[in-house]
DNA sequence: GTAAATGCATAAGAAAGTAATGTATATTTG
DNA sequence: CAAATATACATTACTTTCTTATGCATTTAC
């Protein structure tokens, strides 16, 4: 038995992201420079087309990790009275991020090509 | 401080296929028929050039669920003295399997265009 | 003026992995 | 032929990473 009808309207695909979360972030960091965690969850939104619907409880736990290991730097700026924490990739850790993003990138080749063979040249 | 090299040897990327596992079998199983446990490991294991090596505590679990939610049926047969579980995708299940490898397969595509936009198109 | 959006954060619990352990048969290798 | 490795199933304790819920405060839209 299934409850669907009332979910309808917030439906997501965040099971799939699971592991890749934090790289994610990494990579709209590389791409777009300093932002902040509110920021980087409707980036996130955007560029997949409302499937990845960050929640606050993933997000910001992952970038208090991703700050911790060293691969991403703060800095807090007010906006009005209300604070934006804005992050950065970190010099010492570009390499590290680098090298993230690029194992990504190649995971989702290596499962496009599983998932999507190509017509004629299976 | 890292400890890389003892582990040099059996290093994998397992951590980018959370969430994507059990889809990934339903994928298997629908490419080649009929599989036992054991077999589709190896098969995982191959077709991501070494990269996915399935643990026993994820594989066994992982099919149990997918039989329990009625994707697949098993059969089990004797080969000599040492038994093998086969599994298939249900008849019943066959609609619900094709939609989870379907929106896996557009995760797919949709990740690794945000990773690797193509040159000249972005 | 009230609801929704913006902005940070934490805590309890669930889900899905890893690593270890257990049991047994079959094959390879020195 | 003895021992290591591979095959074949499974479970358990633990960890990581998510979801859901909660909390606080400011700003914007209706």
């Amino acid at each position: 038995m299934y409850i669907w009808a009332s979910q309808l309207t917030i439906m997501n695909k965040n099971h799939l992201y699971k592991g890749t979360l934090s790289t994610i972030l990494l990579k709209l960091l590389e791409e777009h420079g300093r932002m902040y965690g509110y920021e980087l969850s409707k980036k996130a939104k955007e560029v997949t087309q409302g499937d990845l619907d960050i929640t606050e409880g993933a997000l910001y736990p992952a970038l208090h990790k991703l700050e911790a290991e060293g691969l991403l730097t703060t800095e807090i700026e007010m906006a009005g009275k209300r604070q934006r924490k804005y992050y950065k990739l970190a010099e010492k850790g570009e390499g590290e991020a680098r090298k993230r993003i690029d194992e990504l990138a190649e995971y989702a080749r290596n499962l496009q090509q599983f998932l999507n063979p190509q017509p004629g040249h299976g």
